[in-house]
Parts: C-alpha cells; sequence; structure tokens
RNA sequence: UGACCGAUGGUGUAACUGGCAACACAUCUGAUUUUGGUUCAGAGGAGUCUAGGUUCGAGCCCUAGUCGGUCAA
C-alpha cells in the first residue's frame, strides 16, 4: 500500500484525465485507471467516425498511457444503465419540448455511482476526475469551487453531486490552468495526447447530430413532426418548420427562414408542434424556477440570498437573489437574462463556490 | 374586359437625373465549447420576367407579350 492510499481515476483517454491520473502517481497515489464504456457506436448509427469518450481508440490512448506508467488499468461497460438512463431522458426531454443536459445528468446519476461502486470493490478510498474544478471541505460540507482556470471552468456540470460522493472526490486538476496540463503532456512525451483537440460532442452522438439522432431513435418522428408552424408572440403564422424536438430554445441558426433580421426561438409548445419565434430582446427574462435542486455548500437555502447564477455551460453567470421552496428555487435576477432553455442546468455561486444547482423548470418576466 | 402599379440572388428590399447590382435575413465553412444553443470571423450565390429597340453603355428609357396586384359598373 502507498502511502497516499488507493485512488481510482476516470481516464477517458484524453489528455486532461490522462494527466490527472499520472500527476496522482507522481504524487505518491496508488493509482487505478478505469475508462468507461457508456455507448455502443453501432447502437447510435450515423456517421462514420468514432470519436469523444468511449471510443476504441480513446480506450486504448488511456490504457497504453497507464500501462507505460504501471498504472492499473481497467475497462467498465456501463452501456446498460447509461443507455437506459441519460439516452432515454436525452430523448424524453427533446420529446417533451425541452433541452437536455445529458453530460450533467450522467454525472449526476451514472458516473459517480459506478466510480463509487467500482472503487468500494478495489478498496480505493478515492476517486478523481479530470474535471477543472476545486473542492474543500468546510464547515462539515464539501465544496467544489470553480478550476483556477477560469476560462475551463467545469464547476457547472458536477453541481449534482452530493455530499457522499463529494467526500471522496479527488480533482487534481482543480489548481492548474490548462495550458499548465498540456505543458506537463508534452514533458511526459505524451505529444500525440497533447495534441489533441477538446471534445465538443455528445459522447452518443458522434457526429454532433442531435437531431439526426432522434430520427433514427424515433419510429417515425420525423415525418409525424414536420410541418409544424413558425408563429410570432402574436401567434401570426411565419413559416413551417422541421418538427419542434428539433430546435431549442435561443437557437438562432438553422431555422431556414429568412423574416429580414436575426429571429431566435422563443418558446416551444410540443403538444402542437409549434414553435415560436422573436428577436432577441424577446428571449429576456428575469426570474425562473429550478426544480429538483442540490444543494452542496449549505444544507439549505434558509433565507433568500444573492447568487451569481449561471443558466448554461458557457455563461459568465448573472446575479440573482435565490429563494429555496423545499426542492425547488425560485431565481430573481438582478438583470435580464436570455434564451433561458427549460432541461438546462442552472447552477449557484457564491464568489468561486457552487452552492447547488438544479433544472431549469421555466423562466418568467414579470 | 377599361385604367394604374409591380416584376431584381433562397426570402424581403435597394441602386441619385442610364455607367459593369447593394443591404438584411437565410445558407455554407472556420474559431470557441465535455450538452443544446449563443457569439465571433470568413465564404458562396442573381447579371436584374420574356422578346425586340434606343444608346458608347440599360435593372433603370421605348414597344409588345407573360405573370401578379390595385382601382373600375
Amino acid at each position: 500500500m502507498s502511502k497516499k492510499g488507493r485512488i481510482l481515476v476516470a481516464m477517458s483517454g484524453g489528455i486532461d484525465s490522462t494527466v490527472a491520473a499520472v500527476m496522482l502517481a507522481e504524487e505518491g497515489y496508488e493509482v487505478v485507471g478505469i475508462t468507461m464504456k457508456t455507448w455502443d457506436y453501432q447502437n447510435s448509427g450515423g456517421g462514420k467516425k468514432e470519436t469523444g469518450c468511449c471510443s476504441l481508440d480513446s480506450i486504448n490512448d488511456a490504457r497504453a498511457i497507464a500501462v507505460q506508467y504501471g498504472i492499473h488499468h481497467l475497462i467498465l461497460d456501463i452501456r446498460d444503465e447509461f443507455g437506459d438512463f441519460v439516452i432515454d431522458n436525452f430523448i424524453e426531454e427533446y420529446l417533451a419540448g425541452r433541452t437536455p443536459n445529458p453530460c450533467v445528468l450522467c454525472n449526476t446519476h451514472i458516473k459517480w455511482e459506478a466510480l463509487l461502486k467500482r472503487a468500494n470493490q478495489l478498496d480505493c478510498e478515492f476517486i478523481a476526475t479530470g474535471h477543472y474544478a476545486q473542492i474543500r471541505e468546510e464547515n462539515n460540507r464539501h465544496v467544489i469551487s470553480r478550476g483556477l482556470d477560469h476560462h475551463k471552468d467545469q464547476s457547472y456540470v458536477l453541481w449534482g453531486l452530493s455530499q457522499e460522493s463529494l467526500a471522496r472526490t479527488r480533482f487534481p486538476l482543480g489548481g492548474f490552468h490548462k495550458t499548465d496540463i498540456r505543458q506537463m503532456a508534452i514533458d511526459r512525451g505524451f505529444t500525440e495526447l497533447a495534441k489533441k483537440s477538446e471534445s465538443y460532442e455528445i459522447c452518443f452522438v458522434p457526429d454532433n447530430d442531435y437531431r439526426g439522432f432522434l430520427k433514427r431513435k424515433v419510429d417515425g418522428l420525423e415525418e409525424r413532426v414536420d410541418g409544424g408552424n413558425f408563429v410570432n408572440r402574436e401567434g401570426k403564422v411565419l413559416g413551417k418548420h422541421r418538427g419542434y424536438p428539433f430546435y431549442t430554445v435561443g437557437q438562432r441558426k438553422g431555422l431556414e427562414i429568412a423574416l429580414g433580421e436575426p429571429m431566435f426561438v422563443l418558446e416551444i409548445q410540443p403538444n402542437s408542434n409549434t414553435v415560436v419565434l422573436g428577436r432577441e430582446e424577446e428571449l429576456q427574462r428575469n426570474g425562473m424556477w429550478v426544480r429538483n435542486i442540490n444543494l452542496q455548500k449549505y444544507p439549505e437555502i434558509i433565507s433568500p440570498m444573492d447568487s451569481l447564477t449561471k443558466v448554461r455551460y458557457k455563461d459568465a453567470g448573472t446575479m440573482a437573489t435565490i429563494t429555496q421552496e423545499d426542492t425547488r428555487m425560485k431565481v430573481d435576477f438582478h438583470s435580464l437574462v436570455k434564451g433561458i432553455a427549460p432541461g438546462q442546468s442552472a447552477v449557484f455561486y457564491e464568489g468561486n463556490d457552487v452552492i447547488g444547482g438544479g433544472w431549469i423548470q421555466s423562466s418568467f418576466e414579470l
């Protein structure tokens, strides 16, 4: 047994998680690398190339470096759990007219659970991932805060993790900048890895075409929803669209409708297969309801407090007053926020700390 | 049927008293990005309804026709 203990590290095959594993090994942890197979290429169909965190190539890359560093490496097949839960939810959300956030859902309900279960079996005290986020203990709470490299900060996708999960989680990269990590990779001879571009797709939608994925997964969807109306806020018909599931609130491009000025999706009405369009200003809201909240920094929000609130991954955030009502949070923004999409995650910050987060249920304007 | 108006890239418009067609939207590509989107930067795309005519030169002028629309008892 090493002096620092045994730690299970999720290795995707990308530069970040690989460096994370190597760093921990060099620090004296006994590292066990694990690569999770979450989806199946054949199963999603479509595109030609297999990319992303679950491709065979990525698994091999992860394994090769692990072996090189004397790190134990194993592959965990979680396709069943992942598919039923994350992919089914992904499809249901779009069919319900919302915009899913599968990576967050996976982290919250699949990835950490799978890792911790394996960690227990392997007698690992901790688990670690390559997320750019920091974690510390304070007042008996396990608190996540933004990664030192704010540009790469990934704390947004971690709001759903429980205190029990966080108690055993480490984020080795949280105190570094991406450039540092890349340099470490180069210093250790992982030149190929350092050249890899960032992944930017949903892991089970390899060609990055979620619309095509939905069409393949839901029989007859395309035919059923094609030809619904684009309308404005007054209900006036502006044109035809390809089906409400293929749009998302805030979307501008791909509407294939020319109205002389940029138009954005304001609202999606699944029951009538209607997509409401409007000008950019019409996307502005000053509040929202967030459901199924999970609080991290505090056990509960007793009285309304100010919080920088993010409504999407790459969002600088907007100051808001947040008020907890059981499992929901009422959010009153101090300034207008554009393009709040139900189904996306809302994350509340206090300074750099994550207070908690939840799923956006609805937005409103006063 | 009598009169008038219009007819330009995928869409909607522009081009002073004639000088090699502009703008917005849409589309495509790239950058950014562990979700969707946004944003940013580029690019392609019409020779101006048809047939004649005037002119050095016509989308803009003239003639006829075609197709829209408006007003007409």
